[in-house]
DNA sequence: GGCTCCTTTCCGTTGAGCGGAAGAGGATTA
DNA sequence: TAATCCTCTTCCGCTCAACGGAAAGGAGCC
């Protein structure tokens, strides 16, 4: 078991996620699994350094330190900034919740987005993590992953929606189409009524992120949205190699 | 002493700053004092975690989860959204550099920025921090910050520039002149060559906020940037007030 | 090879962290 | 008013995890 202090001071940070951003000491503990009165004087040392912050009522939310701190995590400069053009001229020329991502082990993290009016269902959030098998994003991130990433990947392959892809086998030929195609789609994978599309972002001739767009159905404009979006990771791609150091593993 | 592990974990993470992004094993130890084989397992647990990242060359960066984490936090939310039109407007009639910030303790921190191509000295980044004496949000929060805050400000009067105003007598002058007309003014104060001036921004009666701008020079504007800004304040504390659940202290 | 600088591993000692338990505060119910 | 049920805070003696000096392992340079 993880026992040691820092484990346990970062299992605190660790409960706080987009459902639960603020959280009583008592849940808190919980979420953590510490014994109350460990999580207190933890909680206690987080907060006069400022890592958590109080709310008037004394429930515990993230603080401005960590705020500052999550501000110097290279995800964002090199990559967000080069992309957030491009973003903005999708947006405006489709009119459509379009999004970056990159993969974080075995999981998507989206790291820009900008949402449509249009009603669509859309779960991903700057900064929320989904599953790969089931986002337009994740499936170019795999596609383009190295291999012990896919093996493990294909290992867990959890249903969200009717229309999800389980079988391992059925993803990998996906997969494999993405690869020759250069897009990958959605429908209704991950959640009813959303559709997706994703393209594969180049750094050099590493793929270090996937744009993606979500719309209601593809049919009708699959062809227009996937060279919209191919020609917006080309420039992002173009930008990053002009951009001095940048530092992607 | 902070000779907690707790402490001592999050020296690791408070030696990263703007100017620090990335930092060798060794720097870490040096700059959070702490013994080479110390900082080497803390950064190691920090790292297994996700609260650091590693750069090809091996030196260490803030990770993603804090990154994630940082996005949680309420300093955003609320405000920045509110705020966000409103920055981008004034941005559009004027073409200078907008920010906002709030009081942290005796500094100011800034939330949210949009840059001018005007080659104006700017040292404000979202998510620095600067001393309220020096500044134009400075002083306007100073202005209505709480009696002991501004009595405890007042005793570090740290000269930046040849214009930095040292004297406690002669700043609460200007802090009173600051809640007589509704905004403050610095010039050349923090760096040469750039001016500044600011409003508070209310959410009900108490100020959450300073809304500011820099310029390369004052005199001939002043009116007409200064009443700009109250009506960006302005519609920024209405946006607050209709807004559902704010939490500030 | 010999040097310097940085990173990683080892291991015996010791004091910091642990957490059950008890107390304090506050809200709701009877 | 007292009883009940929360969550939060403090206490304190035992123990095991954290400590860090020292030494080994790399990597780069002259």
């Amino acid at each position: 078991m993880g026992a040691s202090v820092t484990s346990r001071a970062l299992a605190v940070l660790g409960a706080f996620d987009a459902e639960h951003r603020s959280l009583s000491l008592t849940d808190l503990a919980r979420r953590a699994d510490l014994p109350l009165a460990t999580a207190h004087r933890l909680v206690g040392e987080l907060h006069r350094w400022g890592a958590l912050a109080r709310e008037p009522n004394g429930d515990y939310v993230i603080g401005r330190r960590i705020w500052q701190l999550g501000l110097l995590a290279p995800v964002q400069s090199g990559l967000r900034q080069a992309a957030s053009p491009f973003l903005h001229d999708l947006y405006g020329t489709t009119l459509s919740t379009v999004h970056l991502a990159v993969r974080d082990g075995l999981e998507v993290l989206y790291i820009e987005r900008l949402a449509g009016h249009v009603s669509v269902p859309v779960v991903s959030r700057v900064g929320s993590r989904l599953p790969m098998h089931a986002t337009g994003v994740g499936k170019v991130l795999l596609a383009y992953a190295p291999e012990e990433v896919r093996v493990e990947a294909l290992r867990h392959l959890t249903r969200i929606t009717a229309y999800t892809i389980t079988q391992p086998a059925r993803l990998l030929e996906q997969l494999r189409r993405v690869r020759a195609e250069g897009y990958a789609t959605t429908g209704e994978e991950m959640s009813l009524g959303a559709c997706s599309v994703a393209v594969p972002v180049r750094h050099g001739d590493t793929v270090v992120a996937a744009l993606g767009m979500v719309v209601p159905d593809l049919r009708r404009q699959l062809p227009r949205l996937v060279s919209a979006l191919q020609v917006a990771a080309h420039g992002i791609g173009r930008t990053l190699a002009g951009s001095a150091s940048v530092q992607w593993k």
